[in-house]
DNA sequence: CCAATAAGTGTTTTT
DNA sequence: CACTTATTGG
């Protein structure tokens, strides 16, 4: 029994009207903080409530997986229940197609899935076999424009008779790499988008199957798509015109792969008779961090034009804060956060810091390890690209479509077993190379008998792990991969024992995954996981600083943001281009980052950092200047200022100086090594030594703290 | 033929 | 700093 819903109630008269609105395509301007997340999941339950659009019929994209978790659960709260609602990323939604119609897109079903790593190892491999200098020709340039080409929906032919690139290799590079892509069953992320649109292409009738089955399309973060994915759009749509699609052209952050702002124009005038709703009330955040947003938009050109308001009152001014080092920079923030939370007001998870590297977040962690501030880093070293994961990943790849040349080399001689690159090189030449895949292998191979034993045991292996993928559960079969590789053994007798506990979760996650899905392959993990979907969802249920890039950050809201590493060279990158559209991308960054906050916002910036391992002086980011004075106050912090400075170790150190921490002795009895437990911020652990009751204990993402037991929030797991 | 060690080098943002 | 390549020793 589908609940009521009170769109009159809910929904302001432009968001109702969005809602509202089937009559021809639409396109929703929606502003920082007006509800566009709002205006989609009403906008889906309005369709299937009141227009006759069955659950099934509906699809809504999106381009981060974050958004799509959040939007798939607001959809499901409104709804009252689960439905089956297509919410998903483009290149999830895309995986997904091209496997269940497989042949009929021209695609082969077993294909694998490989991220950028993979392709720029593979580039390597090419273009030293190309015997071209790899210093004077990138491989990481040529695996950007690869994917440039892609979403442009060029082939490696079309790219040459276009023109597509004037380095001397490219053309080969790139016809070289779809030769072996091809050859081993293997797409890279924008193949995904690429083949889609070139399937539906050639096969009308299956596209005509598809449209059939989504019957409304709705696409978020509009301002983020690129040709590919806004051509895929279209041919979902154009015949019937039932699309919605929300964004912001002053959000538009990701034009480095390919994302092009115009089509959000070029929606209004391709799709006639496309209706326009801006949506420009603010509900997020108090006048004056609005106004800073805007006088700092308000220096791009080429905007739309939207002109943000808010009920809201003046509310805090912003703060900037110019620190002499980095780490003063992380001390500062690390004792900010600390006296708003002692304050009573603000709880850790209310509490965020922006970056624009992932490699900012090192100071952060030392820091806030020191200072027992809980946080936790999004994004960053992921957990499915770390080294040990991919490889044993690598297993399943391989068993799954014996083709994978690259999860062979991966794997082949991971943990030692004597087969090394010649050999490997060999296999690939004689099997691989000729169409056979490595199943095929057999006593005619042409090495030393000591090396073929091993090698013929190798493939054995894999055959058997192909044959469990059908006959066993996906945890079972994780299991045995362990043992029978002897993986986990090799990695405790190296004592690499951060691999083994990420070997241990990898293991958790597969059985989380087949206790939700208890009939889906392990082909479903390993598609999941190729496309960073498998992504924890619990780090927003423990009270946690939040340490994140900007570009993770859109989207996202916190009551209190530090936007950090406010210096030129940092932000704008010095990387970014000297080109207006670069510049203007930066700024639209900063505005993103800005508009996340909802009560109080602070700058940093230090004079000198270190980077890359040498100390850098800097000047405060041009973007500080373009925020109306009148609306930021000044704090300092050194060896000059009052307060916090030089002395900030001997003041704070000690959490009882502060004077707001009760101490209580707790009582300790029962935790030893190997106990269970539950810490008040940090979550649940184990723990991994005690001595002098001080216990050393490893949290379940990886961080490992020691605590003096008698004065730490610790309780027993499950007493 | 393979693994461990030393020297050298280029550093964004993400599906 | 982290990651790749060159060298040496097993």
């Amino acid at each position: 029994m589908p609940q009521s819903i009170f769109y009159e109630r809910d929904l302001n008269s432009a968001q109702l009207e969005a809602v509202y609105y089937t009559n021809s395509p639409l396109l929703v301007l929606a502003g920082a903080g007006s509800g566009k997340t709002r205006v989609i999941t009403y906008k889906i339950a309005y369709l299937i409530n009141e227009c006759g659009y069955s659950p099934e019929n509906m699809f809504a994209v999106t381009f981060t997986n974050k958004a799509s978790i959040e939007m798939r659960e607001r959809v499901n709260l409104l709804l009252g229940e689960k439905v089956d609602v297509w919410v998903k990323t483009f290149h999830s939604s895309a995986a997904r197609l091209l496997r269940m119609w497989g042949r009929g897109l021209n695609v082969e079903p077993d294909f694998s899935i490989i991220d950028q790593q993979d392709q720029h190892a593979l580039v390597r491999k090419i273009v030293t076999g190309m015997n071209i200098d790899t210093e004077t020709y990138r491989p990481e340039k040529y695996v950007y424009l690869i994917n440039r080409a892609k979403d442009q929906l060029l082939s490696a032919e079309a790219a040459e008779s276009e023109n597509f690139s004037t380095d001397f290799y490219f053309n080969d590079v790139y016809k070289r790499y779809e030769e072996i892509l091809a050859k081993e069953h293997v797409l890279d992320f924008g193949d995904l988008i690429f083949r889609l649109t070139r399937g539906f292409q050639e096969n009308r009738e299956v596209l005509d199957r598809v449209r059939e089955r989504f019957r409304y399309v709705l696409v978020d973060e509009f301002q983020d798509t690129n040709h590919a994915q806004y051509v895929l759009v279209k041919q979902l749509t154009d015949s019937h015109g039932n699309v919605c699609a929300v964004g912001d052209d002053d959000q538009s952050i990701y034009g480095f792969r390919g994302a092009r702002v115009e089509n959000i124009l070029n929606y209004a005038k391709e799709y006639r008779n496309c209706r326009i709703i801006k949506l420009e009330e603010n509900y997020r955040s108090y006048q004056n961090i609005l106004t800073a947003s805007s006088k700092l938009i308000d220096n791009n050109s080429e905007r739309l034009g939207k002109t943000l308001f808010t009920k809201k009152g003046e509310g805090e001014k912003l703060v900037f804060c110019r620190t002499d080092s980095d780490y003063d920079e992380a001390r500062f923030i690390a004792g900010t956060v600390r006296d708003l939370v002692m304050g009573g007001e603000y709880e850790y998870r209310d509490i965020a810091v922006f970056y624009r590297m992932n490699a900012q977040s090192r100071v952060f962690e030392s820091v806030f390890n020191q200072d027992r501030i809980p946080y936790t880093i999004v994004g960053g070293l992921r957990f499915f690209e770390r080294e040990e994961i991919k490889d044993i990943l690598a297993y399943v790849r391989l068993a799954i479509n014996p083709m994978d040349e690259m999860a062979l080399e991966r794997i082949a001689n991971r943990p030692p077993r004597g087969i090394g690159r010649k050999t490997v090189a060999r296999l690939v030449e004689s099997y691989l190379g000729s169409g056979h895949s490595i199943l095929d292998v057999g006593e005619d191979l042409d090495i030393a008998a000591s090396r073929k034993k091993l090698v013929l045991q190798f493939v054995a292996f894999i055959d058997e792990l192909r044959e469990m993928i059908n006959g066993q559960d996906p945890p079972s079969l994780l299991r045995y991969l362990y043992e029978k590789t002897g993986y986990l053994d090799w990695l405790k007798r190296e004592r690499r024992d951060e691999k083994v506990r990420n070997l241990e979760e990898l293991y958790n996650a597969v059985d989380e995954f087949h206790r939700n899905n208890p009939s889906s392959p392990i082909n479903d993990f390993v598609e999941e996981v190729s496309l960073n979907q498998g992504a924890r969802d619990d780090e927003f249920k423990n009270n946690r600083v939040h340490l994140i890039t900007l570009h993770n950050a859109k989207g996202l809201e916190f009551p209190v943001v530090f936007m950090a590493g406010m210096e030129e060279g940092i932000f704008p990158h010095y990387l970014s281009g000297e080109a207006l559209q670069d510049q203007q991308e930066e700024r639209r960054l900063c505005y993103v980052g800005m508009t996340r906050a909802m009560v109080r916002l602070y700058f940093t910036a230090a004079r000198r950092r270190l980077l890359f391992g040498r100390t850098v002086e800097r000047d405060v980011s041009t973007f500080l200047s373009e925020i109306p004075k009148e609306l930021v106050v000044e704090r300092s912090y050194g060896f000059n200022a009052t307060g916090y400075g030089s002395s900030y170790q001997t003041r704070f150190s000690p959490l009882t100086d502060r004077g707001k921490v009760k101490v209580v002795e707790r009582d300790i009895s029962g935790i030893e090594v190997g106990t269970k437990v539950v810490h008040r911020d940090f979550g649940r652990g184990t723990v991994r030594s005690l001595e002098n009751e001080i216990a050393e204990i490893g949290f379940d993402d990886g961080t490992i703290m020691k605590f003096m037991l008698k004065y730490t929030p610790l309780e027993i797991e499950g007493k």
